[in-house]
DNA sequence: GTCTATACTGAGATAGAC
DNA sequence: GTCTATCTCAGTATAGAC
């Protein structure tokens, strides 16, 4: 036995995206997952709540650094601006780990399943946003729209992104907030 | 038998709607909503795909007015205007509702399944309003913006007039669409 | 690590609508 | 008779209790 607990978890993340890409989410058992990564599975159920959560490890860094970002925002900068220098900020982590993300996204958006989860996990992170901008004194019903509203535009290009490297991520962000700009010309109300 | 299909759809969905108020989501079976509507468990799960499914039968009507109205939405009527238009006209359907709607959604949550589900439907609804938008001619990247941003703030405010039932849900439509203009306007880049 | 509950799936038998 | 919906029975996999 290892007492290296991170490691294992990362071999587990490994063969799982490795079998799912292979067979399918659904045609592949827990029990293959832990018997790819020399445990049994009872052992991955100990490191994962489910099944699903195996391909969901890293949110916790990305919202991590979000929130952390926001917090350090300058004084007097507006809610949405504060959003997009945080997921500036974040661009190298997500472009140094493309050749993950890319596949896993694949499976993912393959597999209806693992696509609620990772909607779920965007939601968590939105409202983690809502309460870093909260923190800072942004009313609330502004904490929140403004959060949805750039978690829809930051997941969009990151999505593009993944499925086409060109333009780059930055690119694709500029061109989101240039379009949030845009989307109010014409509001009547 | 009978042959009231709709019928049994919905027994089913009132029974299932009782026993997770009475004994929680996880703690009710698939086969105890069944027997309650009285069915077999098999039955259950040819109505419904899943278990979670059975509280989530409405989108399907919903999705369908919004997008019409939307393809209705006069020309020259910007994205998000044509969106606001849409959520009003729903507005009647919603309030009508609300007796039933109010449990279903404490149900909702307490129950992290069913969160995810329900974010799942209104993904799919987001979508299908990205799609019609597009149908109007709006640009691609404009219309999946514009349809996220609209819908965060419609849940918003039908989620928090579920909680409270003052001020009305139109009146919170119009709170939100004015944040929204507000928001917008401070972007930087 | 073992055992069990329960969500789901498939196949075949049955019964009613037409 | 066909067709469709339910029931019955047997099975697998996830997840939780012990």
């Amino acid at each position: 036995m290892a007492g290296d607990e991170e490691g294992l978890r990362v071999r587990l993340q490994r063969a799982a995206l490795e079998l799912f890409r292979e067979r399918g989410y659904d045609r592949t058992t827990a029990a293959e997952i832990a018997a790819r990564a020399g445990v049994t599975e009872r052992t991955f159920f100990r490191q994962f709540p489910d099944k699903r959560e195996v391909l969901f490890d890293g949110e916790t860094i990305l919202r991590a650094a979000l929130t952390a970002t926001v917090a350090d925002a300058p004084d007097g900068l507006g809610p949405l601006d504060a959003l997009f220098r945080a997921f500036r900020s974040v661009l190298p982590l997500l472009e140094e780990n493309r050749p993950y993300s890319k596949p896993r996204h694949d499976v993912i958006s393959s597999t209806p399943e693992l696509q609620e989860r990772e909607l779920a996990k965007m939601a968590a992170l939105a409202d983690a946003l809502a309460s870093a901008l909260k923190e800072r004194g942004v009313a609330d019903l502004t904490a929140v729209l403004a959060a949805q509203t750039g978690m829809a535009a930051f997941v969009h290009a990151t999505i593009s992104w993944l499925d086409d490297p060109e333009p780059a991520l930055a690119k694709r962000l500029d061109l989101a907030s240039d379009e949030l700009k845009a989307l109010l010309t014409g509001v009547a109300h």
